[in-house]
Formats: structure tokens, sequence, C-alpha cells
DNA sequence: ACTTTCTTGTGAAGAATTTCACAACCGAAG
DNA sequence: CTTCGGTTGTGAAATTCTTCACAAGAAAGT
């Protein structure tokens, strides 16, 4: 009822992620409340833009005081939707996913791995912490039976097409997809892209692009 | 001189990132030339932006026909910086610098990883392929006698904002960071990130908005 | 109570990005 | 040599995002 309606940003829900991570930082740190301007500084961008993207989903400061770090921690973390546990699979057991596996962040998030699947019989069997890495052919009725509603795709290019279309099938509602391909999937899935390959030509283009100037 | 001098947003590069995967894809399939729409398609836009993208470039299709695939796949690969060699460093071996040392992608653009550093003395010694892992205090030394211009930093946040100020100041001109933290750095040094836990929130936001809607 | 210092919340301005829409152009076919 | 289906390049419009700037609120000191 106090929340607004309004959709924000996808470059605005990142930065609600940032200053999430920010606020936990300086609880640690024994903070109690922060001005915009610190957070601006910890999530990179700037006072202004702090105080507009905290507003549109209400009226969490105090003026002359800052932000109350808890109660605004508590908040962002709901709204990110991290108050509830999200069942996730992994689906590519490689060096990729074993990285992601042991990504100490999101255990700390509340995500957590119910199921792995590989395709590579070599590994099928083998256990990751208490997770036994299960054949592809499995991965239907292991997604439905574990209620995995997140997958994270670490496969191959050649293969991420089929095996999220499989997944999605298979009732999973959100897609983390580190392969270097598009897919394509029916518009209810919601999907997030990481390309490191993307990330390291953004950089050279800027490098490259320095000497022109 | 036939380029224009406009810088284009950050968001244009990284689509001209996957511009240029779509145009290797179908340079492979056996395509000789392609639509916008195509391109849109494989990269996840939409065909007058494949347009106004290119188009701040130079003109590069044809009407009636399309976009010849090989040509314009040489031209971006030259604006992206990619038709010279980066001398590229990995620091932190862990598991996200082993898939990262491992990904193929990386190799097939011509990045080529010179030197590896850790500072775990458990590691130190050990050979990923041809290199060996050097021991941290010797990343000064080590980038500059190796040329280094692109660091891929793979260490834990609590290490990652000193560890790369030692990097710039050895030389370093870009970072791809990894670790959970804003970096304050120099505004000449090109930074960036790579956060995975703001890309899994972003999903789970609008897995969570969704009810509501 | 009053003044000072600090900082939010937000309308309005400004900037940037995306989408629209269509003239210009291409090759092919008749 | 004219017409036709297809497609680019690009101004202009529409939309979205960011920054500005300031009234309003909060505490603390006098």
């Amino acid at each position: 009822m106090t929340t607004s309606p309004r959709k924000p940003s996808e470059s605005a829900v990142r930065r609600l992620s940032l200053y999430l991570r920010a606020l936990e930082e300086l609880q640690a740190e024994g903070e109690v409340s922060a001005p915009s301007e610190l957070l601006a500084l910890r999530a990179g961008t700037t006072a202004a833009q702090v105080r507009k993207d905290l507003s549109a989903f209400g009226s969490f400061g105090r003026r002359g005081l800052g932000y109350p770090i808890d109660s605004l921690r508590v908040r962002l973390h709901e709204i990110l939707g991290l108050s509830r546990k999200w069942r996730v699979a992994l689906i590519g057991a490689g060096r990729i996913g074993a990285a992601l596996f042991e990504y100490p962040h999101f255990r700390k998030r509340g995500f957590e791995i119910v199921a792995i699947f590989d395709a590579d019989p070599e590994k099928t069997g083998t256990r990751w912490r208490d997770i036994t890495i299960r054949p592809a052919a499995e991965m239907e009725e292991g997604i439905q039976s574990e209620k995995v509603q997140i997958v994270i795709l670490a496969v191959p290019a050649t293969s991420a097409q089929t095996v999220a279309a499989r997944a999605v099938s298979a009732g999973v509602s959100g897609i983390l997809n580190f392969a270097p391909v598009q897919l394509q999937l029916p518009p209810n899935v919601e999907v997030n892209d990481v390309d490191m390959a993307v990330e390291l030509e953004a950089l050279t283009f800027s490098l490259h692009a320095r000497k022109r100037s």
C-alpha cells in the first residue's frame, strides 16, 4: 500500500543490490545510519541517484540523519525478493559451475543449491559437498522433485539453448545464464545473462578508444 | 576519417560485442550477409537498435541486402580493440580464477594470460598450463616485466582494493573486477565489475515482483 | 525559542537512449 | 527502363534515466 507501483528499471534494481551490500558492510563496521552520499560512494553512484532509487519504494531516510542502516537493509532484502528461500539447480559441473557452487555470497543470501546436473558420465555420481552430480537425462525429473525455481546455466554454448528449454519445460522460472548465447525462451521466463567476453571487450574498447582522444 | 567521433554509450559497446559474436556464429553457419533483424534476434535486441548502433561507426550495410558478415565482423573486431593483443594477468588463483583461465572465449579473442599471482603459498610455484603461479609479493615486478595492461581481479573482497591499487601503481590500465567491492581508483583506470550476486538478485527481484502484478 | 548544520524527498530540467517512420537505395525480374 | 520486394541509414518523436536545486524536516547548541 505504501509501496509505489512503478516498476524500477533494470539498472535501478542492480543498484538496489549494491546498496544492500553497502549497508551490510557498514553494519559490519558498526555504523547505525548512513547518508545517501556514503551509500553512493560504496555503490559507485551519486547521492541524488541513491535518494531517487530508494524513494521509489517509500520514505526510508530521516532528514538530517541519513538512512537507518538496519531497517533499510531489511527492507531492501525484502524488495529484492531475498526474504524467501530460493531453490537453485546448477547445470554444468565444469570450472565455472564449480566456482559458482563455492561462491560464498550465494549461500549468504539464502540461495540453496539443491541439485547439480552434468552431461559428462565421468562427473556424474561424484559429490560436491553433500550433493551428488546427476546425469543430464534426469534433469526434468530432478527439477520437479526438488522444486527448483532458478537454474544457473553453466554449460557450453552449443548445448545451452536445448538445456535451457528443457529446464523451462520442467517448470523453472528464472535462469542465470553464463553461456555466451542469446537464449530463445518464452517471455514468462526471466533470464539474466552474464557474459565475461562482453565485459572484457567493453574494457578493451575503452582502452583502445583512449588513444584517439 | 569516416569514423564518427561520438562516443557510444556503455550499453551500446556491449551490444557491439554481442553483434560480433552473432556474426561469428552466422559465418560459421555459412552465411555471407545478414539483415539487421537477424542480428537483433541473435543479440537479443531490436533491428532499429542494431542499425543505430552500427551507423554510429559508419555505413556498413547495403540496402536491400543487409550487412556483409565478414567485413562487418572484421570492423567490429577492430572497433572493440581486439585487433591488437592484450597482455593480461590473473590475480587470484582460486576457483573463479581457474574458471576464467580456462574460459575458451578469452583465448579465441586474443587475450593472452601472461602471469598469475596468488597470495596463498600453497599455490605459488604450481603451474597452470605453462604459467607458474607467482606470489603476490612479486606482483608489481611481474606486471612491469610482462608488460601487463589488463588485470583480471579474482581475489576475496577484503583484499581487492589493496591489490587493485598495487596493480594500478605498477602500470595496469584496465581491471576486470570479480570481487564484490566498489574499487576506489584514479579515473584514468578503466574498471569493469562483474558481480554474480547482483545478477542473481536482479533475477529474484523480477521473480518476486511478478506475484504483485 | 531561535539559529545553525545537516540531509532527505522530489518536482522540474536536462541528458541520453530507444523507437518510429520513411526516403533512399539495391538487385532482380519482366 | 520500370516496377517490386526487401532493407539500410537517419532525422524526429517518444521515452527513459539522471542530475539539479531547493523546500522541508531533524537534531543540537545557545
